[in-house]
DNA sequence: TATATTTGTTTAAACGATTAAGCAAATATA
DNA sequence: TATATTTGCTTAATCGTTTAAACAAATATA
């Protein structure tokens, strides 16, 4: 039996008696080619079950038409969705995606960087790792030529575009809603001051309490990784405190989660005793007893602005990116781990 | 200022007055380079900061070193860990490997089928779409001559690697563990038969309650696609009948969970009134209130295996798959859900 | 000393597609 | 009828790398 060989666009060309030019033209709809080439070559392409060689065009053209993805991890609804979005964006002008995850590690947001560039890859979009702080891979992205779009984590420094929510804003909408509950000791569990969206919600927590005159008690602000395992830890050191707070706020709806978790273990009255409030509305918020209040990010929406963003990009020839913010505002979703007084 | 060519072998070669072809097996460590030399083109690489042009070499030498992985959604915590290590195996032997999702979509599954065909990737690993019966697509990388991995959701019929647990076995433990219990009447919620793993959960159920010489009440067992939504209008089925179960077994933990927050909305004790167990482990299930039983399916070690699996054909020249499964015990991970006797 | 082997490199052809440039034939314009 | 333009293709170079084959120089063997 012959090894099967794949055909190219020569074996087309050879069947026609056509030059494998006339071939390539033909197949990309070439105005100098005539209908009824074009006609013989996609019928003899079709019957040869010609299938592109993407490494040859993309070699000679430059273009791999290939994006790359780097989120911290695909495994939560917000990536997960936004991710969709952005794949159906760029699939309608011919791009592929590559989806990486970091895991929220700096060393392995670094090799995914590396390995998208030594892919060739047109554009990279990345949601930054916790850990990332330097950017100096990150930046090879822009000496690379290529766009580089930054969304939900992003850094100002980079210069370039970003996406995301008003993380500020954010906070202040959870800080009034607990406030207007009845709430006067608000505690937030916080991702680090050094990630700069968790930097804002905190900014926002801080204000908010200033705003409504309330005052700011440093054993309440706390700064973590925002897993479960840091949301149980967290609450219990705040159940530990001589003054309880009566609302806690988690910058992540899994630290939210272990929040819920301890309280009801504890027997706690959720929002009677504590009302609570988590950040990102995974779909377990609305799940779990009693529901948890959070902030919707909207990561449909972002996904698609996020695909404009970069096809604007494709377009032009030389890539010249600076600073550009697209802020959404966010929506409270209100739940009844908050709701108190039932209107 | 020059435009920002990228440096090639080529740069390296004229630098240091050898030809092209030194310069790339002096980067091979060919062993026909002299020491001398390599050193001095690792240096001038260094220097000039060469990054190797994939496109170019995956051209010449046929082989891109990518992987393509298709699952359902990156989004539940099995898939997101499984990739986690195949990831991590592959990356061990230089391969990069590309994520994609089906949504639990045919035509989606079959376009990723394509796009990585046509990203002239070394091997395809998948977990199949809910919807997925016609195999056409899916023989076609067979055709490519890479190798198929199947795992989690394959097909006997594809005769290709499977990777997976006993479902069938898996069942059984479910319905022992409740039949100890004390319950006598239990319903499944199942997935779709023509899916082989939730068939194969279906026979496990059905032949485990013939052993406990259980009737089988066709109205107690439903076939759904398993979401929250799902679990939670099959619940309120299996409520509505004059004959209610006192034990449900969810074939995912989402629709467990649904039909955790129905019974919780109705103030059902769970498991006094009615038993719960779900399958797949999701984080979710041990955090939920009860904490849900469930079937731990170990993804990371069946990421691992899976990335095995693929090495092992990597090595070949040509390949020659045939069925050949490798199927991992399941483990019955008890919690609250269904534990009505404290020992 | 003559011949064989090893070492270290070069040459040149490939991989499969794209594309600028060229050219003959057909058609249009003056 | 002579010249210009358009049409429809071919030629050949190119993208950056790999690799079989060739070859000169150095070293080993007889």
């Amino acid at each position: 039996m012959a090894i099967k060989k794949k055909t190219t666009i020569k074996d087309i060309a050879n069947v026609l008696n056509i030059s494998a030019a006339a071939v390539s033209k033909a197949l990309h709809n070439d105005a100098r080619i005539s209908e009824k080439t074009k006609k013989a070559v996609r019928q003899v392409a079709e019957n040869l079950n010609y299938q592109p060689n993407h490494l040859a065009s993309a070699l000679r053209s430059g273009k791999s038409k290939l994006v790359g993805v780097i989120v911290p991890k695909t495994n939560s609804n917000f990536f997960s969705s936004a991710i969709h979005n952005i794949e159906e964006g760029l699939d309608k002008e011919g791009y592929n995606v590559i989806i990486t995850q970091s895991n929220e590690s700096f060393k392995k947001e670094c090799k995914n960087i590396d390995t998208l560039l030594y892919l060739q890859v047109d554009g990279i979009i990345v949601s930054m790792a916790n850990e990332t702080v330097d950017l100096e891979t990150l930046e090879k992205v822009k000496a690379a030529g290529i766009p580089l779009i930054t969304f939900d984590r992003g850094e100002n420094d980079l210069n370039v575009d970003y996406i995301g929510i008003d993380d500020y804003n954010s906070s202040h909408l959870i800080v009034n809603h607990l406030v207007e509950q009845g709430c006067k000791r608000i505690a937030h569990i916080g991702g680090y001051k050094r990630t700069r969206i968790y930097n804002n919600r905190i900014r926002g927590y801080v204000d908010a309490l200033k705003k409504h005159n309330l005052p700011l008690d440093e054993e309440l602000l706390i700064e973590t990784n925002l897993t479960i395992e840091d949301g149980r830890e967290k609450m219990l050191q705040l159940l530990g405190l001589k003054n309880r707070p009566d609302a806690v706020y988690a910058a992540g709806d899994f630290a939210a989660l272990g929040a819920l978790q301890v309280l009801n273990e504890q027997n706690i009255k959720i929002p009677e005793e504590i009302a609570l409030v988590g950040f990102g509305d995974e779909p377990f918020s609305a799940m779990v007893t009693p529901s948890i209040t959070s902030i919707n990010q909207h990561p449909y929406k972002m996904g698609r602005i996020v695909a404009d963003t970069f096809l604007k990009y494709s377009k032009e020839t030389t890539i010249k990116q600076s600073l550009n913010k697209i802020i959404l505002e966010a929506k409270l979703v209100i739940r009844d781990s908050s709701l108190k007084k039932k209107s």
